[in-house]
DNA sequence: ACCCAACTTTGCGGAAGCACAAACAGCGGC
DNA sequence: GCCGCTGTTTGTGCTTCCGCAAAGTTGGGT
């Protein structure tokens, strides 16, 4: 049988306030996963019979329209849980768990969440906790999508990008998973010629820099600039 | 002192699977409150020190941005709590929240949430429900303000708004409370003017109905053709 | 080394909806 | 019954951004 050690989990966040030993009891009955790139981990729609933990590599929440358009609610890093339906009482994932870059997830059975949450009450309100912060976020895209325009819009997605997942490189701050237009473009509600005209005009203002399926932000002072609109317009 | 009697909340989600004894403590700890049409019943920003309950009229959530532009999050009826940040460890109020109508509240201390999850553990869950269904919504603002355009959004809003509080009458469905042109857009992110336009516009289709801060949808069915697009461009 | 697929750039026209502006009702207060 | 406030209608440019189209680029597979 697989062993798993503790001490991968105990740092993470949902897993904050649990004693080494009742981890050990948790990685029980987890199942490791290798997801490649590209593959989903679970599909929208599916019944929820399991929910995971991403212990390393990126992971894109899409949703589909029902006229097959998209939009990607968010990214998931490493340390977060995914497929908590079952906590919100729900029987099927609302969205696309798809894997961005090759990832190392840990599976459980659905139903032991409520166990989980039962025997060890901190992991039950630490997820609620994450839910409330997903709700925020939720929220402030509303708001950023009803009052910004898209270059606000875009600029805000990729500060929140670098937060979430940049790495300090010479040119600047590097988002650090392969990442298209057309992905960003389905996080601010714009189409990817949009972004690519923006992202083109904001490296000729050096604000960042970029490649294929990649995104520098060179100077992130000026470009929050733009995105909180103190910048006279152009 | 005050005495409440527990068929009040009885019948209300929140307060699902509990015996009347136990409601009536939690009664007990309870303060009945009025609220004018107009008056905000909590801030944004302000210290969360009570949450609640609605027991009659109808209040608005409202987002404010740094530069003063508002967003109507939703509109909470009769049976609902609200500034429940407490459940989500939060300290403030995200919105603001204000009485479309005379309403009537009560009014519990902040503190006593998560002694009331304790001691009921359904509470707690149908409080997280409520949670997780609100996530939901929100999910679904997002991308109905990504993918659609705003005739269709106003559309699906009105459309809302009706099967949360509709009143059947001779001409159509009447969304039972008082809602301006304004309200509306900064529902679904526009300008009033836009909203105007649509409605005098769906009102020579006979799709709807209205008057000042009211709005009555004669033909449901046909607003539900518009809103999901089944239309050919006019 | 080549080819192919996926990603990106760029141009041009057009449409949706916003900003600005002004006139018009309905309703409560005095 | 009149006044004024608040909400609504309607008109006219005009900006932003999308849709369509086509060409250019990059990297991976064989």
């Amino acid at each position: 049988m697989n062993r798993l050690d503790p001490s991968l989990i105990s740092g993470m966040p949902p897993f904050e306030g649990i004693a080494p030993d009742d981890l050990a009891d948790m990685l029980r009955s987890a199942r490791p996963s290798r997801v490649k790139e590209g593959a989903a981990i679970f599909g929208q729609d599916e019944p929820a019979q399991s929910f995971f933990l991403l212990l390393d590599g990126r992971v894109r929440v899409v949703k589909t329209t029902p006229d097959g358009q998209q939009v990607v609610m968010r990214y998931i890093m490493p340390g977060e849980l995914l497929g908590i339906a079952q906590a919100l009482g729900r029987s099927t994932y609302p969205a696309t768990a798809l894997a961005v870059m090759d990832c190392l997830v840990l599976v459980w059975n659905g139903q032991l969440w409520s166990e989980f949450a039962a025997r060890w009450p901190s992991f039950g309100q630490n997820t609620y906790k994450t839910v409330g912060l997903r709700l925020q976020d939720a929220q402030t895209q509303v708001i950023e999508m009803a009052t910004e325009q898209v270059e606000r819009r875009v600029a805000h997605a990729l500060l929140r990008l670098a937060h979430q997942s940049g790495r300090k490189t010479d040119n600047g701050i590097l988002i650090d998973f392969p990442i298209s237009r057309q992905d960003i473009a389905e996080m601010t509600g714009t189409t990817l010629h949009t972004v690519s005209r923006l992202l083109t005009a904001w490296e000729e203002k050096g604000l960042v820099g970029g490649g294929r399926m990649q995104v520098c932000i060179t100077d992130p002072h000026g470009l929050l600039l733009l995105a909180d609109g103190r910048t006279g317009r152009s």
